[in-house]
DNA sequence: AATGCTATTTATAAAGT
DNA sequence: TACTTTATAAATAGCAT
């Protein structure tokens, strides 16, 4: 959409590029809230700038516990091992522990509550877990 | 976009619904690639459907080790007591290494590489991943 | 750098198949 | 239950301020 076709690679000039980041940026974030209202739905983005830094992150805040319902659902994970599913059970038990602590860590380091959406901590902490969740992604690929 | 304007409210019916869903999910990870390439931004997208199944995933992939960086400049915390600075690099060090153990776990279940995307397990795997972030998200807030 | 303005392109709500 | 089409709404690229 624009005054001319945007051809489909890296926006060479560092201005317009940011200028579009910005500008879908705010689109896509848009989107995404439509989406949760329109069809009840979980919306988590998660955007970086190239730097590295956490750019925006939008989500609806649902809470559910979607582990504990795994872990009580075993049958999901039908012909895996038994020794391996009570494995996975415990990891991911222990990786909600560790995420509760972080969560703490998080709130005493905030400097600024104003803030908090370009905090430094928090792009660090989301990003570490974001990064898992690509690890996970890029070894399933 | 459409014969008419959608208003902002729950989609009621729910085969209109899922139909929205579907359209507006493909929309948003076009635009979310869109992003990805043409301002060389990492972009993280996760949608649940109200059944709370993980429903799409897009990124880029990139895989760099923030938490190493952060690690390694500690001024960055400047503020905050060195003990509870030193707290908190062990906790990002022990999240990392479950990070690694789950995405072991992940590729140990994966039980058919041509659905990845849509594997129960990688859901399972993503959506507690982001309730973490989400959870940090809302305690700053 | 940030905001506002249109000409265009793109996404999509309904309808059709 | 999906795909395809089409009219229309929405997003946005390039400019202007």
């Amino acid at each position: 959409m624009g005054r001319k076709k945007l051809s489909m690679r890296l926006i060479e000039n560092p201005t317009s590029r940011q200028l579009t980041y910005n500008k879908r940026k705010e689109g896509i974030i848009k989107k995404a809230g439509e989406l949760a209202v329109l069809c009840d739905t979980d919306v988590a983005l998660i955007m970086f700038a190239p730097s590295g830094r956490l750019a925006s992150f939008a989500s609806n805040g649902r809470t559910e516990d979607i582990l504990l319902r795994f872990v009580d659902r075993p049958d999901e994970l039908r012909g895996g091992p038994i020794n391996h599913q009570e494995f996975l059970s415990q990891k991911l038990k222990q990786l909600k522990y560790e995420g509760e602590m972080l969560e703490k860590i998080a709130v005493y380091y905030a400097p600024n509550v104003e803030k908090i959406n370009s905090a430094l901590e928090a792009g660090v902490y989301q990003q570490f877990l974001t990064t898992a969740i690509q690890r996970i992604q890029t070894s399933k690929i």
